[in-house]
DNA sequence: GCCGTTTTCGGCCCGACTGTTTTCAGTCG
């Protein structure tokens, strides 16, 4: 079992242990551990075998790790098998419903017997709910709606489909409304991969003007709810928009409390307490609570606790509040330091724009180069191209070349790997491209071994420079394949070659704590937006913001070297 | 179940809202 799984696995026995109804300490002790492992840099197995062992881990003492040595031994854990036996497998899926926790879903397991989201929607329909001790019909209701949100958006919403809203929203409040300061919160403001909701802040002497101007933005097809402090909105797209409305005084503890995570809350809350202070969503204070120290701004309050301040997209709890104590935090790639991109493909083989029409708009972005790497000739399904239409592709991109002084298309080509870990060309064909970039289309239920192996003999392959999207997971639609990313790290290493940081808003592959783990190897990557259309060339923000969150800085990254740099460490 | 520049035992973040209740439990973020 790799990391990811532990943490889920742990996460789960968490969910179980507040059913049954043990010590919330208990509970959180859990989830801190899968918070921890999950970013943990280094393979789980590899710190088994360490003469520390698994409780070096922070958050992992004698218990657990006693119960997670028995499971990387014998792939199987006697306390979590018990707990399965005194639970159905399914009802720990209950509390992921919106106005369910785990005491009600304790009540309807018992004296309904309701044991899946299912059987809870029987009891529903049925007004078997309603009757039941403290619950009322309101509850009832409640609960119906939280279930109809469940079943609805069973995925997350893509940043993709987030980000732009959010920002529809707020240039729509800044114009036409009296905030003196507005920003996305939540999720959303430290980019993670997926969403729940839009959370926006807004800083407003005229909560009721600003609410009222949110209520009639254009998309809105239905108001939730409307207050002074808080108004929640459907778009007609369906997604849910909450507003937040704060004095001017307290914006920046707001911000700071609504971007979360709730991990990072907690940990910073608890360090104020070690300092004699109180951090709340009110500002932070002394611990008599009378005197303010920072509020309106929120650096202020990182400053105030002694810590560096730390960007949103680090704040989950996996590190960053020590590094900031102690001055290492790192220095974030930005996106003013990307140079070009390095994977578009053209109308040549299943992109969307000629080569004129990304150039133009890669110039639009600044770049000094982009890479051409459109499929080669075994991918049929994308109408790859062979060596004599690459040859004429190598024509017009030379021809292009000549009219720039400051700007250079690249050639080069996404090979794939087949199922026995060969590409498509001959070498002395590959050392004719810029750049060589390989990946796995193909083949994707084979097992474990099979594809790392693929993987790796491509990397040996001192001709190829990067592999694309390493796990090929697309999100809410593909899982990634079974791969050893921990050999694929190493082979990367060894070899000098490139791991791409795949910017698609579907893929993000690899992603945060994969990027996180790889960097621990001296891995290199390139941040790329696989465009098919000229207009995809600007989700590189999404790679960056991901490429930040796995705390990479701009000298893990190739595509921010100059031109001629890069051509020579490749 | 974890952890220690107040502690190896006794703590463990903070506040608001809702719905069901007469003082609070449960849920949420």
């Amino acid at each position: 079992m790799d990391n990811s799984e532990i943490a889920a696995l742990l996460n789960n026995i968490g969910d179980m242990l507040e059913i049954i109804g043990e010590s919330s300490f208990r509970v959180g002790a859990y989830r801190r551990a899968a918070n921890v492992i999950s970013a943990l840099p280094r393979d789980i197995n590899d710190i088994r075998g360490d003469k520390q062992g698994l409780t070096s881990i922070q958050g992992v003492g004698k218990g657990i790790a006693e119960k997670l040595a028995q499971l990387l031994d014998t792939g199987k854990m006697d306390y979590y098998e018990e707990l399965k036996t005194k639970l159905p497998g399914s009802l720990v899926e209950l509390i992921h419903i919106q106005g369910v926790g785990p005491k009600k879903a304790k009540l309807f397991y018992e004296e309904l017997g309701v044991e899946s989201v299912d059987d809870l929607e029987k009891a529903l329909q049925e007004h078997r709910v309603k009757d039941l001790p403290g619950m009322g019909v309101k509850t009832e209701d409640n609960i119906l709606r939280g279930l109809e949100l469940y079943k609805k958006q069973s995925g997350r919403l893509l940043l993709s489909q987030a980000v732009p809203a959010a920002e529809k929203i707020i240039n729509y409040l800044q114009k036409y409304s009296d905030v003196t300061e507005i920003s996305t919160a939540g999720s959303l403001r430290r980019w993670r991969e997926t969403i729940g909701d839009i959370d926006i802040l807004a800083a407003t002497n005229k909560p009721r003007q600003v609410a009222d101007e949110f209520c009639n933005y254009p998309d809105v097809v239905s108001v939730l709810a409307k207050g002074e402090t808080k108004c929640s909105v459907l778009l007609h797209n369906g997604l849910q928009v909450d507003l937040r409305l704060m004095k001017p005084a307290q914006f920046g503890s707001a911000l700071q409390y609504f971007t979360g995570s709730k991990l990072h809350n907690i940990h910073l809350r608890e360090l104020a307490k070690k300092r004699g202070l109180k951090l709340s969503e009110y500002g932070l204070f002394n611990l008599a609570g009378n005197k303010l120290l920072a509020g309106a701004d929120e650096a202020d309050i990182y400053n105030e606790l002694g810590l560096d301040y730390i960007e949103p997209v680090l704040r989950e709890d996996k590190g960053e509040i020590e590094a900031a104590a102690a001055g290492k935090l790192p220095d974030l790639i930005k996106l003013s330091d990307i140079k070009g991109d390095l994977h578009a493909h053209t109308q040549a083989s299943d992109g969307q724009s000629s080569l004129e029409e990304m150039a133009a708009f890669a110039q639009k972005l600044g770049y000094q180069y982009l890479a051409i790497s459109d499929h080669a000739q075994t991918l049929k399904v994308a109408h790859g191209l062979d060596l004599k239409r690459f040859e004429e592709q190598w024509r017009q991109i030379a021809e292009l070349n000549r009219q720039w002084e400051d700007f250079t298309l690249l050639t080069a080509v996404e090979l794939n790997i087949n199922s026995e870990g060969k590409t498509d060309f001959p070498d002395e064909v590959l050392a004719r491209f810029d750049i060589v970039a390989a990946s796995i289309h193909t083949g994707f239920t084979q097992d474990k071994e099979r594809i790392t192996y693929r993987t790796i003999t491509a990397m040996a392959n001192p001709h190829i420079d990067i592999i694309c999207h390493p796990t090929g997971r697309i999100l809410d639609r593909r899982p990634p394949y079974a791969i050893d990313l921990v050999q694929v790290f190493a082979a990367a290493k060894k070899t000098g070659t490139i791991l791409e940081l795949n910017a698609f808003p579907d893929r993000l592959d690899l992603n945060d704590d994969q990027l996180r783990a790889a960097k621990r190897y001296g891995v290199k990557f390139a941040i790329n937006t696989d465009a098919h259309h000229f207009g995809h060339l600007a989700n590189m923000r999404y790679g960056l913001h991901t490429a930040q969150r796995g705390w990479l800085t701009s000298a893990d990254v190739i595509n921010t070297l100059p031109i001629d740099s890069l051509l020579k460490s490749l």
